[in-house]
RNA sequence: GCUGCUGUAGCUCAGUGGUAGAGCGCCUCCUUGGUAAGGAGGAGGUCGUGGGUUCAAUCCCCACCAGCAGCUCCA
């Protein structure tokens, strides 16, 4: 007897042995149609499965249940191969599984699916659908099963097969075994291809095996199922209106930035009115951390190749760093000398062998240093180092503290003077991989808000609560009021990490308290340190739900070392401090294209690029539109005038897509009292106002950042992705 | 970096083996209009770059560059 205890509390009784399905369909025939999968004490199973002696908690899953659903696209992915598979038979299936928002297939196959290609597959799969096979399962003992899958020369499956756990490997095959087209995988299923919901193919690109970048390319097509028709063309018209506030189709449209190629990939232009933002953005910013007691600093762009050897970030980055920019041939030299030298074992090529053979013509001191290798390694890089302290390489920063620690060491300190906080808005430049270079939020020039913070091991904890504190004065600032904090921690058994398992010890210990006291909601992560200390991210999620990592605080004992920073003790002995990076932003370029994508082009009042426009209604209120936008401006708001010979209709609807908060509308009505008639680009009539009633109006909601922008309402996909979520295939 | 797709006017996009079009924008003129597009005329393109095939290439082929999607990566 199995006794199953049904979500209300009630318990059935069945012979054991029952199937899921018939317990459902002594409760009601209609659930049992309905029901895609159910959940059997928590774990999610087909309706096919059936439940032995004891007592079981059982819950029916349909398919606009969450779990249901996920079920649905995990089969759906399925019906989808079986498509492809027909269509293309020497398609090799590799792995399949449901992901949020829907489903992929990864295939093997010499043929490349183009989009005209979806269609064919949609329609085969409809016929799939329609045939409503059943899904059935079937175990094999593991070596037969291996035996099975050697026989179909298909090496991914056997792959995925070792890759599986336990003594039996489970099949399913969509309408009768060996008969029907079926595929290695664990389930469960939906109990038949007819129920997998309304579908459709999106998009095919290109994978790893595995996402190993050394492993062969597979094709990998992306499709989605929804509960019915409607859900889907939901789903299709959301992914649309994501796509309308893309921050590269809305930073061309508004006029923020732009990319030339003659600048280069991944280099930010800021057209004025992207650029109004950001400088706003800093203002805003830097008043705050003029009152919080830092120091604003400015450094170059660039530094000696040396000093970024002493920060250990050349050569280690070097494949992110554009090339190093070198003064002259003998320079050049000097670099791979001293790189020959730090690399015990590596041999020059026969080319550079030459190169310094024709070079030491001219450099007979650099050929004896570095060939023959005649000296011992320590004596030939303390000589290159010697010439490279009066020739040398030049790189552009790809981080800001090696110069902000040469600030720091540019006098004696005091432990009276700690905390030393500099902070600067610096570009940096690192060069991202081509692939991963895009709009404004991944690029090879940026500018951080960045700041370093140099304090004794005792002030530690205090200065990282500021950090986090400052963090959430930022996000507040913005609006950005979603937002959670990830704990980057040391993972105890890896070696990349540095420093004294004591440090380590402190610096995490006030990271978490720093969290804990602050009451972020916060998760951690092992692993996930950066080599040389703990770090906090700041991950926030916009008002479509996407997350999107900002600022981070990070604790560096390494720095510190490697430069020998020191202060003087109230012992009058000499000290080490301890560094604090940190960014609130992260980086200006990426944090403006996710608030544009965050606002959707429709910036509050405070931040809006132009907050007014003045349109006059006719040639008779020019002039008087043209004192209004004098006044405006002489208030300091950011104004437009609109005295063109178009209609009023025309020069609203131009202010309107601009996304202009406030339009002011002038004729001779508002001339004859001096009115102004606002709009909003909502659309909203607000009416005549005193000009100076609306000034002092914009004040306010100004000086308090007040919310102009009221999110648009719903809930928006997560981030097109491939989060697995459920194994299968 | 990898796989696939794309590259035509400032923007969004049609189009053809015989050197090109629309809408918006821009300029000029007319219009002086009261809350999301008034009318007319005009300017503007080496069809991403470089090779190749061809009598002839924007179109077909190759390479490169750039963009897009995904994968991988991000001190």
């Amino acid at each position: 007897m199995v006794k199953v205890q049904l979500p209300d509390g009630t318990v059935v009784e069945h012979p054991d042995g029952v199937r899921v399905v018939d317990v459902l369909r002594a409760l009601s025939p209609r659930l049992a149609d309905q029901a895609v999968a159910a959940k059997v004490d928590g774990q999610v199973v087909e309706l096919s499965t059936r439940l032995t002696d004891g007592q079981v908690k059982l819950t029916a899953l349909k398919i606009d249940d969450p779990e249901g659903l996920h079920v649905a696209r995990h089969s759906a992915a399925h019906v989808m191969a079986e498509a492809i598979c027909q269509l293309w038979p020497n398609t090799k299936l590799v792995y399949g599984p449901p992901v949020d928002n829907g489903f992929y297939y990864d295939i093997d196959l010499d043929h490349s699916l183009t989009p005209e290609d979806f269609e064919r597959i949609e329609a085969r799969m409809a016929e799939i659908v329609k045939e409503n096979r059943p899904f059935v399962r079937y175990e094999m003992p593991r070596d037969e099963a291996m035996r099975k899958l050697e026989a179909e020369r298909n090496e991914y499956k056997i792959d995925n097969a070792l890759r599986a756990e336990g003594d039996t490997l489970s099949f399913y095959s969509t309408g009768e075994p060996g008969k029907s087209f079926e595929d290695l995988c664990r389930g469960p299923h939906v109990p038949s291809t007819g129920r997998i919901g309304a579908f459709k193919v999106r998009q095919v690109a290109g994978a790893y095996h595995h996402g190993d970048a050394t492993k062969q390319m597979l094709q990998r097509v992306y499709g989605t199922t929804w509960p019915n028709k409607k859900a889907l063309q939901e789903y299709l018209h959301m992914m649309e209106e994501a796509k309308k506030r893309d921050h590269r189709k809305l930073g061309q449209e508004l006029g923020l930035f732009t990319i030339s190629p003659l600048v280069g990939t991944g280099l930010i232009l800021w057209k004025p009115h992207g650029a109004t933002i950001r400088h706003v953005l800093e203002e805003e910013l830097r008043k705050e951390l003029i009152a919080r007691g830092y120091q604003l600093v400015y450094t170059p762009h660039i530094g000696r190749l040396d000093l970024y050897r002493t920060s250990g970030h050349f050569p280690y980055y070097r494949e992110s760093q554009y090339p190093p920019l070198f003064e002259s041939e003998r320079a050049r030299m000097l670099n791979r000398l001293w790189e020959l030298a730090g690399e015990a074992g590596e041999q020059a090529s026969p080319a550079e062998i030459e190169l310094f053979s024709d070079v030491a013509a001219e450099h007979e001191d650099l050929r004896q240093a570095g060939y023959p290798k005649s000296a011992p390694r320590e004596e030939r890089q303390r000589r290159i180092r010697a010439w490279l302290a009066v020739e040398d390489g030049y790189l552009l920063k790809p981080m800001n503290c090696p110069h902000h620690i040469q600030i720091y060491t540019s006098e004696a300190r005091s432990y009276r003077q700690l905390p030393v906080k500099l902070a600067e808005f610096g570009q940096v430049y690192r060069y991202e991989k081509s692939g991963e270079v895009n709009g404004m939020t991944r690029v090879r020039g940026f500018c951080q808000d960045d700041a370093h913070v140099f304090c004794t091991p005792q002030q530690l904890p205090d200065e990282i609560a500021e950090c986090v504190d400052l963090s959430q004065f930022v996000l507040k600032m913005i609006g950005l009021t979603d937002y959670r904090v990830r704990i980057g921690l040391r993972d105890p058994d890896s070696k990349k990490y540095i420093g004294s398992d004591e440090n380590w010890r402190m610096a995490q210990e006030a990271l978490r308290r720093s969290v804990a006291a602050a009451a972020l909601n916060s998760s951690e992560e092992v692993g996930e340190a950066a080599f040389y200390g703990p770090k906090i991210d700041f991950v926030v999620r916009d008002c479509i739900g996407r997350e999107w990592q900002l600022g981070t605080v990070q604790v560096d004992y390494n720095l510190p070392e490697r430069f020998g920073l020191t202060y003087i003790g109230e012992d009058n002995s000499e000290h080490r401090p301890v560094m604090v990076h940190r960014t609130l932003f992260g980086s200006m370029e990426r944090f403006v294209g996710i608030l544009i994508e965050h606002f959707a082009g429709k910036f509050p009042l405070w931040l809006a690029p132009v907050q007014v426009t003045v349109c006059s209604v006719s040639e008779k209120s020019a002039a008087y539109a043209a004192e209004v936008a004098a006044a405006c401006r002489t208030a300091g708001l950011r104004t437009e005038l609109d005295n063109s010979s178009e209609r009023i209709g025309a020069k609203i609807r131009s202010a309107t897509m601009m996304k202009v908060p406030y339009i002011l509308v002038v004729g001779e009505q508002e001339m004859r009292n001096g009115a102004v008639n606002v709009r909003t680009r909502e659309g909203q009539q607000y009416g005549s106002f005193r000009l100076s009633d609306f000034l002092a109006a914009c004040a306010t909601e100004i000086a308090t950042h007040g919310e102009k922008t009221p999110a648009p309402g719903g809930q928006a996909p997560a981030v097109e992705g491939a989060s697995v979520t459920h194994a299968g295939g």
